[in-house]
DNA sequence: TTGCTTGCCGAAACCGGTTTCGGAAAATAT
DNA sequence: ATATTTTCCGAAACCGGTTTCGGCAAGCAA
C-alpha cells in the first residue's frame, strides 16, 4: 500500500520475447521456435507459448527479426506521378489490392513515388541497399524494360504489372488487353462497321503492342483488310485522344467505329466528335479499354474493357511473396480477362441498313 | 592465375559497417560514430571514413540501425477506402507529397488501406506493434477522432490532415476551407447573389463544421439574414449533390447561388440544373471547393477553391517527422490557403441587373 | 618537469530477436 | 538391465548495427 513509489506507468513497456520466456520459466531460444513452428517443440509448450504470447501481447519486432532472418516482410512500389493521369484514377484500387493481399500475409506495402526514370532507379536502389523491402512491383511495363535487367542483377525479387520481351527468370500479372482488342473489333464488325480504326497508346509500352496485335487479329478474323491510314498510336490523354480522332474524321473515308488501347484517349472521340458534328454512338462508334469512372459519366456511356485495378494488385503481391519465399519466378505468372461493359458508344454504324435492334448486348 | 576457385560472384556481397572498418584499419564503433556525425571523431577520420564508405558502397541496413535506435524511419498511412470516391482523385499528389517529403530525409512511407474503422483500427496497431512505422498521418479528421485518444494512450506519434476538437498534444496540417467558404458567400455576394445556399458534406467531419461556419460568417460579412432552408448537409458524392441541388431548386424561392463544401457534389449540381432546365452560370451560380480535375471538364467550367494535396502531404510528412524527432507536436501545426480558381459557374444572378462585365474575376 | 585537461579512438556491452549445437531425460530396442 | 534412439529444451553464438565507457596520447598550465 506505501510502494507507490516503482516507476508505474512511464509509458507502456513493450513486452519483448525475453518478458514472455520468463513468465514461463523458458528461455527466449524456446519461446522463439514454439512461434515460429519448429519441429522440436513439443505440442503441449507450443500451446502454453502460444497463449501466453497473445495474453501478454507480445507481438516481435520486425526489424528485430529481420536482422537474422534477412527478410522484413514488406514489399515495394515506385509510382510513377509524371506523364499522363490515365493510371492515377487506378491507384487507390491497385493500392487496396496490394494492401489486402499483403496484410493477409502480416506483410507490409512501402510506396514511393518518382517522376522521372532516374527518380525511379535511385529509389528502387535506395530501398534496396537499405533494405526496407523484400522485393518489388514494377507497373507500366515497358517493352524492353530496363529495370528488370538491373534487378536481376541487383539479384532483387520483382514482378510486372505487364509482360515483357525478357521473359527469363521473371514473374507478372497483367490483363489480356490483346483479346480485348480483338473482341472489341469482332464486336463493331458485328454490328456492321467495316472501317474501323484503332487508337493505341505509347508503343514503348508493351501492353501498345500487345493490344496492336489484338486489333489486327481481329481484323483478320472478321475478314476486313488492316488500313494502316485508320491506325494511330501515342494517345494516352483525353487531349491527344481528341486531336487523334480529330485526324481519323478527316480522312477522306473515316472510320465508323474506333477501338481506343486507352479510355482517356477514347473520352477525348467525344470532344472530337462534338467538335466536327458527329454523334458517338450514332455517327460514330466507340470502344474503350481500362474502365475509369468517367466513362461512366460521359454521354452516352462509353463501352468498355474493364480492368479490375484492385485484384491486379492482389495477385500481384501474392505472386510477388511466393517468390519471395523462394518460389520460381517462371512459374509465378498470370494473366487476367478484361470484362466488358457495353453501353452507349458502340452501334450499328449510321450508314448501315442493319437495325440496332438486331443486336444484342454481348 | 589458377585459384579461380574462390567463391567468385556468388551473388553480391553486401558491404557491412565491419568491412569498411577493417578496410580503414578502424573499429566499427569509430566508423559508425564517424558516419552518424559524432563529435568525438576528428575531421580527417570522419572525412576517411565518409569517403570509403561512398567508394565501397556502403549503406546500413536500416533495420539493424532500428534495433538499438528504435527508429525505422519510416511513416505509415492508412488509407480508407470505403465510403465516397471523393478523395480517391487526390491520392496520387497526396502520395507523392509525402513520398518527396519522406524521401528527402531518407525516409520511407508504409501504405496499407482499410475498409471500416475496425480494419483501420487493427492495421494500426499492427504497423505499431510490429514497429513498422514510427508515426502516422492521419487522413479524414473527424471532428472527434477516436484515433486521435487512441494513438494518445498508445504513444505513437502521429499528425492529423485536417484540425481537431481536442486539440491538446496534436499537431496538423489543414487548409483553412472556412476561409474559402467565406470567401464563396462574398464572392457571388458581390455579384449580387442574396440568396445564397450551402451544401455541406458530412458533420461528422470536422471540415464541414468548420466550412459551415465560414459561410454563416460570409453571409454575415455581406449582410445577409440566414436561412436554414438554404443550408443542407451530407452530400459529399456526384449523387447527393444532384438530390440537394434538386431540393433547393423546388424551393418556393430558390438560391440563385450554391457554395458546396466539395466539388464533387458541386458537379452533381450539374445534372441537377440540366434536369431542371436551368442553365450554370446563367440562372444558377455554383462554387465548389477541393479542385477535383473534373471541375474543368464540366461546361461551364467549375469555379473552385483548389487545395493543393501534394502540398499537404509534403507538409504532413515533413512536421511529423519533426514530431518524431522530439518536437512539440503543439508547435508543429499549419494551414494553408485554398487558392480560387475562377471559371465559368458563378456569375451575377440573371435576375440581377448588373452586368456580368462589372465584375472581374478574383 | 609534473599535473590536468582535452581530443580521439578502441573495447565491449547492447538492442531483440533467430538459429545452431549439444545434452539430459524419456522412450524404445536389445 | 543395458544400449540406443528420440524427444525436447537450454546455452550460447549470431545478425549488423549503435552507444557507453575507459584510456592513451597530445596539449596546456603551473
Amino acid at each position: 500500500m506505501v510502494d507507490q513509489e516503482i516507476p508505474a506507468s512511464r509509458g507502456i513497456e513493450r513486452v519483448k520475447i525475453s518478458d514472455v520466456a520468463v513468465a514461463l520459466s523458458l528461455t527466449k531460444s524456446t519461446v522463439s521456435r514454439a512461434l515460429n513452428g519448429y519441429p522440436d517443440i513439443s505440442e503441449s509448450t507450443r500451446l502454453k507459448v502460444r497463449n501466453a504470447a497473445r495474453r501478454m501481447g507480445y507481438v516481435p519486432l520486425s526489424h528485430a527479426q529481420a536482422i537474422k532472418t534477412g527478410r522484413v516482410r514488406s514489399l515495394g512500389i515506385v509510382w510513377r506521378v509524371d506523364s499522363h493521369d490515365g493510371h492515377r484514377a487506378f491507384l487507390s484500387d491497385f493500392l487496396d489490392g496490394v494492401s489486402r493481399a499483403v496484410s493477409a500475409e502480416d506483410w507490409s506495402l512501402t510506396v514511393s513515388t518518382a517522376d522521372s526514370d532516374v527518380a525511379e532507379r535511385t529509389t528502387l536502389s535506395r530501398l534496396l541497399k537499405e533494405r526496407k523491402v523484400d522485393g518489388f512491383i514494377l507497373p507500366r511495363t515497358l517493352a524492353d524494360d530496363p529495370r528488370v535487367e538491373w534487378l536481376r542483377k541487383e539479384e532483387a525479387p520483382f514482378i510486372l504489372y505487364g509482360r515483357v520481351a525478357s521473359e527469363r527468370n521473371c514473374s507478372w500479372f497483367d490483363f489480356r488487353g490483346e483479346d480485348a482488342m480483338r473482341k472489341a473489333v469482332a464486336r463493331l464488325a458485328e454490328l456492321g462497321h467495316e472501317r474501323i480504326g484503332f487508337v493505341n497508346g505509347d508503343l514503348r509500352f508493351n501492353y501498345a503492342l500487345l493490344r496492336r496485335d489484338g486489333y489486327f487479329r481481329g481484323l483478320a478474323d472478321a475478314g476486313i483488310d488492316p488500313n494502316p491510314g485508320l491506325v494511330l498510336d501515342g494517345a494516352m490523354t483525353r487531349e491527344s485522344g481528341e486531336t487523334a480522332t480529330r485526324k481519323l474524321l478527316e480522312l477522306e473515308s473515316p472510320p465508323t467505329g474506333i477501338v481506343f488501347a486507352q479510355d482517356m484517349a477514347a473520352l477525348g472521340a467525344y470532344r472530337a466528335a462534338e467538335g466536327s458534328g458527329v454523334s458517338i454512338g450514332r455517327e460514330l462508334s466507340v470502344i474503350g479499354y481500362d474502365g475509369v469512372p468517367e466513362g461512366a459519366w460521359a454521354s452516352p456511356k462509353l463501352s468498355t474493357f474493364a480492368v479490375d485495378s484492385r485484384w491486379a494488385g492482389q495477385r500481384l503481391a501474392a505472386l510477388l511473396i511466393d517468390q519471395i519465399r523462394g518460389g520460381n519466378p517462371e512459374d509465378l505468372r498470370e494473366t487476367g480477362e478484361a470484362r466488358f461493359l457495353s453501353r452507349g458508344s458502340d452501334r450499328p454504324p449510321a450508314t448501315s441498313g442493319r437495325n440496332h435492334a438486331d443486336f444484342i448486348n454481348l
